[in-house]
DNA sequence: CGCGCATTGTGACATTTGTCACCACTGCTT
DNA sequence: AAGCAGTGGTGACAAATGTCACAATGCGCG
């Protein structure tokens, strides 16, 4: 039998992610917690098969706790619980090896998420992958006041076109844009085409510095 | 009860992972296929829950059969199944949104994905968050006294192709370079050959994205 | 002095990029 | 039903880019 501990300082939170892992037969509940350094000090003595621990929390926070645990146990499996899909927050828990990241949003989504991550895989909310920023690094803030927005050129482009654009701002030429993307290598040259038209710039890498320099 | 469909040019693969999704009451098998030709056609027929679908198969490989499926359902649910943590084909996954990645090794661990899935969630493989190009966004805020510095791979340029490169980078072409410097356009090519040579940069966009990213 | 290096240049060539005309399909609106 | 925007595709062609071989100049240095 799986042993969950579940750490959150939302005791309803607690119980009710209990309860349903008991009355589905997913595992038992070894202990649960309501602040990280209480989380902490219970995994040291009872190691639990996974932990399910919430990031906003009194104290140090969830991802500081999984940072302490995982620093006296790197094989522990962890799944951060959040209600926001914080890039930095996700960010961080990726970077520490957590086993997934998760969205409070549906408490019987924990389940199949507890039996995936003791079969060796890691989970992540849906809208997760899309804050990575597995694309372009995004270019520090710099003019303090002022954010960026997005630049009015860009605004005639489609949902595509902007896609295609992103890509060739991270140096991409037409073959690899075309197997990112799956399509032709024609198709690509074609669509950047058209947005150097829409645009009004002449060639790719202007297209590139320009997009950098307001994304 | 969910569906599942499942694609695999090895049979005993599709059944084994047929056999293991009904005997647990997960899922029932709607139909399985060995190519991804086949795959494509009987999706738009019958759509499953979820397509369970392998990377290596003859004909077209199935993320470029997930990427035809997606065109026409972006909202697919769409599971790869392959042997390797192949850190191209993964990003490509990613980049499709399919709902996950994992490495074939025990048959059971398809049980809970499946139902990952199912709950909004996206699975991946153990190994796989750890091929992922996550460049490092420069964070800045690092150290206050320590500026960005040079990236080490532009050290090795001379002040003249340093100077090109950051032309090349606000987005002139040869000519506009050319007459900038007071250089025939010839020389203009030449020295970006030379720079991308000693840099180790495959073109002119990407050594403008690079340059930018350190400057 | 001779050597290496940076610089500028030419010409030829292969590859990549950009443009254009035209086709097909889908989903939406009129 | 017809029109339209968005998307994906082909083929041909022109222009820009990148590579290579080779040559000439000037500058600093042992």
């Amino acid at each position: 039998m799986i042993s969950v501990a579940i750490v959150d300082d939302d005791p309803i939170v607690c119980s009710s992610i209990g309860t349903i892992l008991t009355a589905t037969g997913t595992a038992q509940v070894l202990w649960s917690a309501h602040d990280g350094e209480t989380a902490v000090a219970n995994y040291r003595r009872h190691a639990p098969d996974v932990l399910l621990i919430d990031v906003q929390m009194p104290g140090i926070d969830g991802l500081e706790a999984a940072a302490r645990i995982l620093r006296g146990d790197p094989d522990a499996r962890i799944l951060i619980l959040t209600t926001f899909a914080d890039p930095d927050y996700i960010r961080r828990a990726i970077d520490l090896h957590t086993k997934g990241y998760l969205i409070k949003q549906d408490v019987a989504s924990v389940v199949p998420a507890v039996q995936a991550v003791m079969a060796g895989q890691v989970v992540l909310g849906a809208e997760v992958l899309g804050q990575l920023p597995l694309h372009v690094a995004p270019r520090e803030g710099g003019a303090p006041g002022e954010s960026v927005g997005e630049d009015p050129r860009f605004a005639v482009l489609t949902d595509r076109e902007r896609g295609i654009a992103a890509l060739v701002a991270e140096g991409l030429d037409n073959r690899e844009i075309a197997g990112r993307l799956y399509l032709s290598e024609g198709t690509v040259r074609n669509r950047i085409s058209d947005i150097l038209a829409k645009t009004n710039i002449s060639n790719r890498t202007k297209l590139a510095v320009e997009w950098l320099a307001c994304h």
